[in-house]
RNA sequence: CGCGGGGUGGAGCAGCCCGGUAGCUCGUCAGGCUCAUAACCUGAAGGUCGUUGGUUCAAAUCCAACCCCCGCAA
């Protein structure tokens, strides 16, 4: 089929392969413009722009489609279909209904739950044992439209965000290229979302990666896994005079019962408050059970085990660890 | 020119301010002791201290430029 593809991310670049590998004809590729970002702010094209340029096709970075011109322009690729996928922008109607057999979005959570902007996260924080890469057809609303195929994938109660986005990357890049099969053939189904268990992924917030060891240790452990690899939950430590941020990029949950291992703690801490490193082994007290640190980065070094870590960092049992301050509107 | 941290034997770090024969915790190899545990003892190998240039009798350490990695912020 002929095709317009929208994305930006990593997220969406197994989708836009496996598009062009089944022989699609990808007439256009529209992404986020180039940004100042990163270190130093050096403007930088997105994945999916640096992918699309390697395959020699046509780049589209418009910073917003609402417009006459953006809406004439899509229509002059007269594409069959387009393909969505983490583009960034909401499509305004005329896009919407410019390609002849609709527009297919592949999404990364068991609709109607999360929908939104950070599926993947957002079940994991939660502590959510299932989730989905899910293709439905694109309406008006915020990821409302009717279901077309969905592969459900289990989340292990050790799973990071950053596997479960790789896993869903390219389970959901299949699933595209299966709905775009069906679609050519004119036997796509649909249906429509249910409408109870709809809820939405928030965008992560800044606030919402300081780590708070008041919770309880399978909170904390959520939380650290659904922020892993980035951006990192991190608590900040005083380390030779200087505060430190460390992130934590994989931990063990301990939960009450099991949260002094013989091997590591020969005597009880007297007071062991949350945020209270209760070993040599980087197991810190929570608001109930302790979470095992298992990977860490320090600001400045690059990611390492925790038997690493410890080597040039004294942080041994007994030491506590900063809290954030309470927030009352929490 | 957004702010900042860092590049020292295989890993993680100290040493740099106050130049003068490279250190710590591990790992590896050999041997010993034990054979419950990331055990213990002895010995050994392994380093152009990111690169280039400068200052100096002497540079990991001071100065300059460059390369690379990373955190914040966006």
């Amino acid at each position: 089929m002929r095709v317009v593809f929208l994305g930006t991310p990593a997220f969406a670049l197994p989708t836009l392969a496996g598009i062009l590998e089944a022989g699609h004809e990808v007439a256009a590729v529209y992404t986020q413009p180039p940004r100042p970002a990163g270190r130093g702010m050096a403007v930088s094209k997105s994945p999916v722009h640096r992918c699309a340029e390697r395959h020699g096709l046509p780049v589209f970075t418009p910073a917003r489609l609402r417009t006459d011109a953006e809406t004439h322009t899509f229509a002059d690729h007269r594409a069959e279909v387009a393909v969505v996928v983490a583009y960034g922008l909401i499509l305004p109607v005329h896009v919407l209904e410019a390609p002849r057999a609709g527009c297919l979005n592949l999404h990364a959570s068991a609709l109607p739950r999360w929908r939104g902007a950070a599926p993947i996260q957002r079940a994991i924080i939660a502590g959510d044992a299932e989730t989905a890469a899910t293709v439905m057809r694109m309406e008006a609303g915020l990821d409302t439209g009717p279901i077309c195929l969905v592969e459900r994938v289990p989340i292990g109660a050790d799973a990071t965000a950053g596997e479960l986005h790789d896993l869903l990357a390219e389970r959901g890049a299949k699933l595209m290229v299966e709905a775009l099969g069906e679609l050519a053939h004119g036997r796509l189904r649909c249906t429509p979302q249910p409408n109870e268990g709809v809820t939405y992924a928030a965008k992560l917030d800044k606030d919402e990666t300081r780590l708070d060891f008041r919770r309880p240790a399978r909170e904390v452990h959520n939380r650290v896994r659904g922020l892993s690899p980035v951006p990192g939950a991190w608590f900040e430590v005083t380390h030779e005079g200087r505060t430190e941020r460390i992130k934590l990029l994989r931990t063990l949950a301990l939960d009450a019962a099991a949260s002094t291992p013989p091997d590591f703690t020969p005597d009880p801490i007297p007071d062991p408050s949350p945020g209270t490193i209760l070993d040599d082994a980087l197991t810190v007290a929570c608001g109930e059970g302790a979470v095992r640190m298992l990977a860490v980065q320090r600001s400045g070094r690059k990611p390492m085990l925790a038997r690493e870590f410890l080597r040039g960092f004294a942080l041994g049992r007994g030491t506590r660890l900063a809290l954030p301050r309470h927030d009352p509107s929490d």
